[in-house]
DNA sequence: CGATTAATTGATACTTCTCAAATCCTGTGG
DNA sequence: CCACAGGATTTGAGAAGTATCAATTAATCG
């Protein structure tokens, strides 16, 4: 995908993840005519903390990660972004400032569509409007299980925990790693604690063998023995 | 207001700081003849967790309290409630099971509106729709303010915090007093610490004169050393 | 007023952080 | 293809922050 050939939003495979799903053929087309494909350098910033978004990103390919900064400038990484993800959407609805930023951890690919075309969207596609809702309300429910697991489980239950969760957000490459490549000290942000100690932690669940490495990639060897070190109940 | 008197939605002043602010009149009236007011006593338990919601809760008088069982069954408070507020919306447009348990902090009157009435109102009211969204949306942006708080403050800044957030969002008594009534537990469940260490802090915030106490009301005597302790920069 | 429940204080143990130093990678230019 | 620079990872030791347990005092409600 480049700049010059603007794929129809009609042949998108990666639409039918998305809130696109079930817009009607003509809206299609309108926000086809209007969107533009861009191209993301792995460590690019699709958007950045505190400005106010104008339009919203449709990500067609690659792997986003979604951070704050916190006290004394450091990383607090929120949430993690795929393909068929839309991003930019909380900050144009609540018409607050974008409230992270915005990362490609991959190459991404990702459709740029503006504000307007999204905001008459919801004032004319009660579908889409719903999945819209839809999605806010199940990131809202999430972001509460993450506050409950940061407030009460300790640094090594978190740790745990997040690696099951990485492995079930991006899957693992054809030698069973999880699929996404985070430096040691991204994964200390996402868990909220000190790089040493996610290192810590993660040699001790390599000779338990719960784990395994390759350079920065990560192979879970045993689940079960995982979800029960992150008292992950659900699993 | 009690069982025997529905008062109309179109008198309803709390209506104003609401969801359903701008809804047509029509629409209004639709409202007003299905539902159902409500009265809690402190303590009482609108929503439960796991359950799914067959309807919202529309808040006129009261506090609530939002919380989750973690591990080992402890509570964690995740926000706050209070009059205008909508309750149950996050479960009916997820479909996905109420994911906190929603409690009365003082008696609550609050009006119960059906599932489909809702539902419907999402297809065919743009504006409420816009008005949900946006609540939603402004929540998100909230949880991950937690997160990153909960993720890299220490206990003695996000009790600070609390403290700044209960003020802004009960607003305080005659007497200066934050007007909301909370056990010691109960703020250690918002701030995820041990209720002993909220006592620790509090009477050095005491000692400190950032502070005072009567009973379990708390007066906050100096604001600004108050975000000084709790790294809040943007009071 | 008595019985619970809540708040407080103290002592100790444990988890995690911080700082320092060493080793390991990775990409780059010669 | 190799050597090197700079970043990333790892390990250790000691300090700091919190949790836990136990005991005491204060507040509340019927």
């Amino acid at each position: 995908m480049n700049k010059n050939q603007q794929p129809a939003c009609h042949n998108c495979e990666t639409r039918h993840l998305s809130v696109f799903a079930n817009v009607s053929s003509d809206t299609l087309d309108k926000i086809s005519e209007s969107k533009r494909c861009l191209h993301f350098k792995k460590g690019q910033e699709l958007l950045h903390e505190g400005i106010s978004a104008n339009g919203i990103y449709c990500i067609h390919t690659g792997k986003l990660k979604f951070s704050r900064l916190g006290t004394e400038g450091k990383e607090q990484i929120i949430r993690f972004g795929k393909a068929g993800d839309i991003v930019g959407y909380r900050s144009i609805l609540s018409q607050e400032p974008v409230s992270a930023n915005i990362v490609a951890l991959t190459d991404v690919d990702a459709c740029y569509i503006p504000k307007d075309i999204i905001l008459n969207l919801i004032t004319k596609d009660g579908d889409f409007t719903k999945s819209l809702l839809t999605t806010a309300c199940h990131e809202l429910g999430e972001a509460g299980k993450i506050i409950t697991n940061l407030a009460q489980k300790t640094v090594r239950e978190r740790l745990a925990e997040v690696l099951l969760i990485l492995e079930s957000t991006f899957g693992v490459t054809e030698e069973g790693y999880i699929d996404v490549t985070l430096k040691r000290e991204e994964l200390a942000n996402v868990v909220g604690t000190a790089t040493e100690t996610v290192i810590r932690f993660l040699s001790e669940f390599k000779s338990d063998k719960y784990v395994e490495f390759k350079g920065s990639k990560i192979k879970i060897l045993n689940r079960t023995k995982l979800a029960d070190t992150g008292s992950v109940y659900d699993y």
